[in-house]
DNA sequence: AACGGGTCCAACCGCCGTGGA
DNA sequence: GTCCACGGCGGTTGGACCCGT
């Protein structure tokens, strides 16, 4: 058996929600505020359940709503977030100041999706014709006096590694700048930073330090320019373990 | 102009976690 | 410890709109 419904649905209004409905809704909170959703429609006077309300006020009423397209560094963030968190949505808005999570959740599942499922069919293909390209190397230095016909295939891909790499390297700076955020903001005990393993002690050691000028060990550029297969499974590991503590990561598939 | 298929987004549904009785 | 009400969350849907034929 199933849970009784959230309120009585009898003689309840649904669909989409009128101005003056809107006007109504905005006008109780400003006076009253949201203390108690379930009773508010009453109050207000509305024939809505405290969850439409609820709904509405967050995802289109509450004045801090930014509105419009979102910007190439708001797709950027939401696509970084969503590789680290999954489809977590409420966590993501709550780095994106203004967009609400059903905003970005449909964003993500009309525009981004699509976008980053095309990137990594081009990035498959990249690597294809790299791996071909290296056969046709191997083929040609065994015979000198053959003309390079590949040339421009290759210098495209060796311009499409240095992107991705471009790309990687966009990602990981966002990455540190996301956990200082999060390091700014929340409280870690003793414990939590001990269970974090040895990178965050040290990153624990220069907060302490100075809090409000943190500087990550993980330094992008540096880092991402010796960075080796292993080190990039190292550094996942390291987020994984920043996100499991913070409680904003039940699970990551790699 | 009419129609059909695709896209987008606001709103709904049902489950889950939490806190109070 | 258990139950229940509530808020929050993610998945899904309905319908308006757009665009090609």
């Amino acid at each position: 058996m199933g849970r009784a419904p959230c309120c009585e649905k009898v003689g309840l209004k649904r669909g989409p929600w009128s101005f003056e409905e809107d006007q109504i809704l905005i006008k109780f909170i400003q006076l009253n505020g949201h203390s108690n959703w379930r009773a508010l429609p009453k109050k207000a006077g509305l024939l809505r359940c405290g969850k439409s309300c609820r709904l509405r006020w967050t995802n289109y009423l509450r004045p801090d709503i930014k509105r419009g397209d979102f910007t190439q560094e708001e797709a950027q963030t939401i696509i970084t977030l969503h590789q680290l968190m999954g489809n977590r949505w409420a966590a993501i808005a709550a780095r994106l100041p203004g967009r609400t999570d059903n905003e970005i959740k449909n964003v993500w599942h009309t525009h981004l999706k699509k976008r980053v499922i095309q990137n990594e069919i081009l990035k498959d293909q990249t690597k294809q014709n790299k791996n071909d390209d290296n056969h046709f190397h191997d083929q040609l230095s065994c015979s000198s006096e053959i003309k390079l016909d590949g040339e421009e295939d290759i210098d495209r891909c060796i311009k499409n590694n240095n992107d991705d790499k471009d790309a990687e390297l966009a990602e990981l700076a966002f990455a540190e700048d996301f956990l200082k955020s999060l390091l700014l903001e929340e409280e870690f005990s003793e414990n939590d930073w001990n269970n974090l393993g040895k990178d965050c002690v040290m990153i624990k050691d220069v907060v302490d330090e100075s809090p409000k000028e943190v500087e990550i060990p993980l330094s992008g550029e540096e880092e991402m320019s010796n960075c080796s297969s292993s080190d990039t499974v190292d550094i996942m590991d390291f987020w994984r373990n920043v996100f499991m503590k913070d409680g904003e990561l039940q699970e990551i598939n790699i």
